[in-house]
DNA sequence: CCATTCATGTAATCGGTTACATGATTCT
DNA sequence: AGAATCATGTAACCGATTACATGAATGG
């Protein structure tokens, strides 16, 4: 039996996988071509309380897209700046993407250490649990304050347009308000947690 | 040229690092004496809502373990079953697990698809979009009825014991807590998310 | 003088998942 | 006959982090 070496396979099968990070990549181009430092601008902390990627995750991703014809990219010469290159989505990547928007993802396990450490509470010093748990706690709730001011910025540069599903905002608007829960329902977690301690024994 | 072997070094520096999923094991060690496999059976789903792990990551990180010192084992031979080895947490283990708790860990970044996803929605088909979130919801909302369930189990067998910080069952019972908080709140920023879409464009 | 911004990449390493591998016993 | 339980391991792979590498311009 023979094989035949394939030509590099432009490929716009919808089913095929890629990686959150691919799709990610792909969704924010559909809104700018932009260049992947750009790129890794958008997905570092904090204006990604969701996704988040350092550079030299993306350059690869970028790469790989490209060779996959999801995407193309316009070599730009610059003299006082590096050189750099605008990523454009491709008619296949858009129909890829928006194959995998409409997919429901599995819901993620939760790998959390600080309840693995509260399950795991009776073996600590009730004390020094308890300025661990308060130390926590406050990273809460700096989290919870941030993402409050975020949205209440939000909501005053754009107004009701954040409500519409299909307008521009509706997606930071609605990351923040995930994020403002989560980190509400936390704190008040890790308080429930430290009245038990001070309850006592 | 000639290496010379070294002799297995016994570490009994607190200030080591080790994976979090190492300090999980010497945690459940505290506990009770128990197998590799059996320390597989407490990190698999859905018994741990908080960490959990493949026998393939544990094997090799209780070989990490002993040669740290951090954990001894007994060979046990058995006829009508493979044989065992039944793996202990010794002083030095101890006194690494408990530093380790009563350090603050890291406030984990999120990394969440479906904020991703919801992020991206006027991309989607609101249809698609709809529907898909609609099944996701409906996860959510299982895990949230089983962890509820097994709340009612641990309080009916438990009783009080389950709110006392030094009991055998506080751990548990505190994991399911916010395992319940976590699952509500996503639950209803789901809905809130339907809403926002059926309200319309 | 030093840090930051723009701009792109590679290499080493780590934590985790999936699959491969073996093999007896017990339950359906 | 086939699946599940007990029991231990290895190997390949993937996604992500950290560090290495370069280099000009701007701002404090």
């Amino acid at each position: 039996m023979k094989t035949v070496a394939l030509p590099i396979r432009i490929c716009q099968d919808v089913h095929m996988k890629l990686s959150t990070l691919g799709y990610a990549l792909l969704g924010l181009l559909i809104d700018q071509p932009q260049t992947g430092y750009a790129l890794s601008q958008n997905l570092k902390n904090p204006v990604s309380f969701f996704w988040h990627a350092q550079h030299s995750q993306i350059y690869p991703e970028l790469c790989k897209l490209e060779q996959l014809g999801l995407v193309q990219f316009e070599h730009i010469e610059q003299s006082e700046r590096p050189d750099k290159k605008i990523y454009n989505i491709t008619p296949s990547g858009l129909i890829a993407c928006q194959a995998w928007l409409e997919q429901s993802p599995d819901v993620p396990k939760i790998r959390d250490e600080l309840v693995l450490k509260v399950f795991l509470l009776r073996f600590a010093k009730p004390q020094a649990a308890l300025s661990m748990l308060q130390q926590h706690a406050l990273a809460h709730r700096q989290r919870l304050e941030f993402f409050v001011e975020k949205l209440a910025d939000l909501e005053q540069k754009e107004g009701s347009a954040i409500w519409k599903p299909s307008s521009k905002w509706f997606g930071a608007h609605a990351a923040l308000r995930r994020g403002i829960g989560y980190q509400r329902e936390y704190l008040e977690w890790c308080e429930w947690v430290m009245a038990c301690l001070e309850r006592g024994f």
